[in-house]
DNA sequence: CTGAAAGCGCTAACAT
DNA sequence: ATGTTAGCGCTTTCAG
């Protein structure tokens, strides 16, 4: 059995109250028993029993992320494991446990509502995409503390944040404008590419702002493929007039997008300049290499964690709102 | 306060130990009573306090998988996310759960230690890239059930599993020459970048079984950069004979290798074929897309999963071995 | 400043 | 078949 309280109390000559107290700080114990404890407690090795403090104290403190995780996330959303790398940083820091839990949509509710009763986890951190209606109304009905990563598309009660891809699109435009393109066009994902669609806000509201023109060819949606770039690229160059700046709505597009250029032998950045979203290690293997309006994301897990478990503190805090910390990051593909 | 044994016990009007018993199926205990108990349960929407229960009996259900994660380590290395994927699917489905430390090499022995004798969670994963001497020594003399993800580079008395990349190696090779090519060069890291060292090894077994001669030029070592990928193949062009085919360590470096191909003007895969390591989206995206030997790290993940809960059930059970399921992905670098 | 004692909710001997 | 009871290791009043 490993050493205990008691045995730290024993040793040291006092309570088992003095020994809790001299742990936590408490300011009416005298320097000397607090020492001697100290002292026994570093001989012993001990370790207070986290589960017994789990126990009394009523919290786990764990807080668990639900999400969907199939095969090949790992490759396929480096964003979501960015930010859980965050979140469990700040959890940590905050002594709290970090437990993962993949989950189908159709699961959720019942593994949520499953572990707040029987007090498994303190607090959950929910991906967006395996949210439900039903499973709003359960965190609301029952107050569970929780927190939501990406906006929900519909009605709902969570608390939930997200990063402001509308704000990144208003970086991406003013940085192109501030180096001196004056005009400027963007190739992004379909219409329900909602992500796509933010940015694109962002940097039509910079432009108007501008009276900075736009044909309709400089406006090119469709799929996010390598070749879908590229395929929108030269639809934009077979227009009366070239723009002076291409935003890409992501990575695959801008590597589609630059080799149109290549191929056209369009000199990138002087005759026309690219610039896209995420700090993909892709977009410095390019050449040339790209730049880019970074959305951090470990940071945002940092908020996330720390938001949570302000949440379990305060119950009633209520949090829809976009974050973000787009930052450029001026490369080749920019003058 | 939720309901706790006692509301229960009080309501069916019998003992808490009865409730209990009846909890876990005891024989023991008349249908009658049973009945009702559950009954009572089902309306008192009782649920058995999780923390109470990990308390009496000293375990969590709950295995920590412990590796060093920083920023940007979603997107650097997304093989190990997609591993943590397959071992939380497995832990999932084996009744534990999956708890995530990102620890320092010099917090790991700590960590785990304490972790251990506060029985915090029941096992512990560990990545290689956090082990040492004294975690290997710990472990072993406290008898910590653990399972270490990639071969320990020193003596070691730790349970490890590892993706066999030697093996990898060979197939690529036999692969090669199965399609046809005669002759066949490697570029890869340097000394320190063992898993490029060991494809290099499985690659030569098998080129010496074929009694295939391998000019000087032909083994090119390196950073893996792009650009020494680019440097290296230029390196092997500029030899008197030109090899059929290159094998490279990794992505990066089979995208250097490519570029350098294109600029020099030679076709792949007619002229030399290219093969590389591990399916990255990256490979499906390159023109042309790769053939790789691809390792499966998310059944390897599943099976890190099943051994620590063997582990945990048989202490004795020692594990030190390669497992791997390397699989060709034939795309358009080869013929 | 320190200690005694009462739990926290549950399990598991041990009685009955 | 069921109930009594003694913990598990810790925190936290409440006295001293």
């Amino acid at each position: 059995m490993s050493v205990t309280i008691k045995d730290v109390a024993r040793q040291a000559n006092t309570s088992i109250a003095t020994v809790s107290k001299v742990m936590h700080g408490s300011y009416s114990i005298s320097k000397e028993t607090a020492d001697r404890v100290n002292q026994v407690m570093e001989e012993l090795g001990y370790h207070p029993n986290q589960r017994a403090r789990n126990f009394v104290s009523k919290s786990n403190k764990t807080i668990a992320f639900v999400t969907d995780i199939d095969k090949e996330a790992g490759f396929k959303n480096p964003h979501m494991f960015e930010m859980m790398c965050g979140m469990e940083a700040m959890l940590s820091q905050k002594g709290y446990g970090f437990l993962v839990k993949g989950l189908t949509k159709s699961d959720v509710c019942d593994y949520v509502k499953n572990a707040f009763e029987t007090k498994y986890v303190d607090g959950f951190v929910i991906h967006a995409s395996v949210i439900t209606p039903q499973l709003s109304d359960l965190v609301s009905s029952k107050g569970i503390p929780h927190l939501v990563i990406g906006v929900p598309s519909f009605d709902n009660n969570f608390c939930w944040i997200d990063a402001d891809n509308k704000h990144a699109g208003q970086v991406a435009a003013k940085h192109l404008l501030t180096v001196g393109y004056r005009t400027v066009a963007f190739i992004g994902g379909t219409d329900e590419d909602k992500i796509s669609m933010h940015r694109l806000e962002g940097v039509l509201s910079i432009l108007n702002e501008h009276d900075v023109l736009i044909p309709s060819n400089y406006l090119q949606y469709g799929n996010s493929g390598v070749e879908d770039g590229y395929a929108m690229t030269l639809q934009i160059l077979k227009g009366a007039s070239r723009p002076e700046a291409i935003i890409c709505a992501n990575n695959y597009l801008a590597y589609g997008c630059v080799k149109a250029l290549q191929d056209k032998k369009i000199k990138i950045p002087e005759e026309i300049g690219v610039i896209t979203f995420d700090d993909y290690p892709f977009s410095q293997i390019l050449n040339p290499k790209l730049t880019v309006v970074n959305i951090d994301v470990y940071d945002m897990g940092q908020e996330a964690g720390s938001m949570i478990v302000q949440k379990i503190k305060k119950p009633n805090l209520h949090i829809q709102s976009y974050i973000t910390y787009p930052q450029v990051i001026v490369r080749e593909s920019t003058k």
